[in-house]
RNA sequence: GGACGGGUGGGUGAGUGGUUAAAGCCAACAGACUGUAAAUCUGUCCCUCCUUGCGAGGUACGAAGGUUCGAAUCCUUCCCCGUCCA
């Protein structure tokens, strides 16, 4: 019996595309999705107001590593959970701390039992096991918990891909049936997804797949993408994973990707993705436009004063212009991260939106095609 | 009028005889960013030329002279700025 419902709405006769709706207890989940990151219980520069009226985000993600650091698990919980603690107050997916196994990799050490890592914060050593993250991570409330894994760079040999995804395996395993055996005692809905691995790897993968197809989860995630491998090869490797995942529940690609891949990756069989892009470029003055991207340091903008995207109905399109958000980024003032990150979510939620109803229409594979020549007429116009 | 202190590349500001076309910071101009150690990081930033190289010339530390193999650095004179004293 699931504890997480997702009801399949239609799916797209010809590519791997499928809309429908995940439902959880902090409500329903319009899918494909894509998921903001807020890491440390937010999303950087965003109040949730923001993130609710103009953004319209269903789900957002948040970060068992950083928040167990810091402000920890039980004061979490005892605050209320973290829906109440960040007055969030739609669904919140939590990252294991995974992916920081890949990019603390320098302060961390894997055993069979789990990861050791030093804080990067005091230094402080912390064990993390399958089984404590999936603790911790029921401390915060989240709906969705991921399991435990371990996020591979890239390049990486097959040997060393092969040890890790088994490990990563037998943690899900573990992690799993702690899960299990803790839902017994909690009437709240909760969900753990557990992980894909097997780097890049055709077979690594499909053997990853099928082993964790046995814990019957109620969603899958594909992982250990976004490592530093060209974009064609995470491409490929969800190409081969998806198809391989229960049609009926979600399939969550993690740390995907720039704004014209969200429907390669839905082309291929994904409902969910989460990716720091939209906010991080934002912060950092790369803002994605139906138009391609506007870097707003440049000197063209001094004087502009269309909206970032006149197509785009956010707050800061609506109000603001580019020479002003320009001049905001340059004076490093705050009120810039803000504005931009709320243009840059729009953005993305827009197009998870567009690709949704193309679905729901029948015609998304005429999206798709629209999208790849756009896309492929800028990068034209780039070269020249 | 006198006594000190000071004038360095777009701005600040190091440098007190030689790997100094001149640190660092800022500005300017580009680039990167993919389950966030990121409101971050990287590059360019006097001019000309080419075989684009830890390349070749030229100009440059208020001005003009001088000392020296060699000067932003030492000397002389002048100009300008600041503080204090009359």
């Amino acid at each position: 019996m699931p504890l997480l419902r997702f009801e399949l709405q239609a799916e797209c006769p010809s590519t791997g595309a499928r809309a429908g709706l995940l439902h959880t207890g902090h409500g329903t989940i319009e899918t494909p999705v894509f998921m903001p990151v807020g890491t440390q219980a937010t999303v950087k520069g965003v109040p949730p107001r923001d993130l609710l009226e103009g953004i319209d985000a269903k789900i957002i993600l948040a970060n068992t590593y950083h928040l167990f650091l810091r402000p920890g698990h039980e004061s979490i919980q005892r605050l209320g959970g973290l829906h109440r603690f960040m007055a969030w107050p739609r669904a919140i997916l939590t990252d294991s701390g995974g992916f920081q196994v890949f990019s603390l990799n320098t302060l961390r050490k894997i055993s069979e039992d789990g990861v050791l890592f030093q804080s990067h914060l005091n230094g402080d050593p912390h064990l993390f096991t399958p089984e404590s993250t999936v603790d911790v991570q029921l401390a915060y409330g989240s709906d969705i918990a991921m399991v435990l894994d371990e996020c591979l760079g890239y390049p990486a040999s097959y040997e060393e891909t092969q040890i890790s995804m088994q490990r990563t395996v037998r943690w899900a395993r573990r992690g799993y049936s702690h899960f299990l055996s803790r839902m017994r005692d909690i009437e709240t809905p909760h969900a753990l997804f557990p992980i894909v691995q097997g780097g890049m790897y055709t077979d690594l993968r499909r053997q990853c797949a099928s082993e964790l197809l046995g814990l019957d989860a109620d969603g899958y995630a594909i992982g250990g993408l976004s490592v530093g491998e060209p974009r064609a090869l995470s491409q490929e490797m969800v190409e081969v994973t998806a198809p391989l995942l229960p049609r009926s529940r979600p399939r969550y690609v993690m740390g995907v990707g720039m704004p014209e891949e969200l429907p390669e990756y839905v082309a291929r069989g994904v409902d969910m993705m989460d990716c720091v892009l939209p906010s991080r470029n934002a912060r950092n003055g790369c803002l994605f436009t139906s138009a391609g991207r506007i870097i707003i340091k440049h000197s063209q903008y001094k004087e502009d004063g269309l909206p970032l995207d006149p197509a785009c109905g956010c707050y800061t399109c609506a109000n603001f212009s580019r020479a002003y958000l320009r001049h905001l980024f340059q004076a490093g003032e705050i009120l810039f991260s803000t504005l931009a990150t709320i243009h840059n979510l729009r953005r993305y939620l827009d197009i998870m939106r567009q690709i949704r109803q193309s679905i729901l229409l029948g015609t998304f594979p005429e999206y798709l095609h629209q999208v790849r020549s756009s896309h492929a007429v800028r990068l034209d116009s780039v070269e020249l």
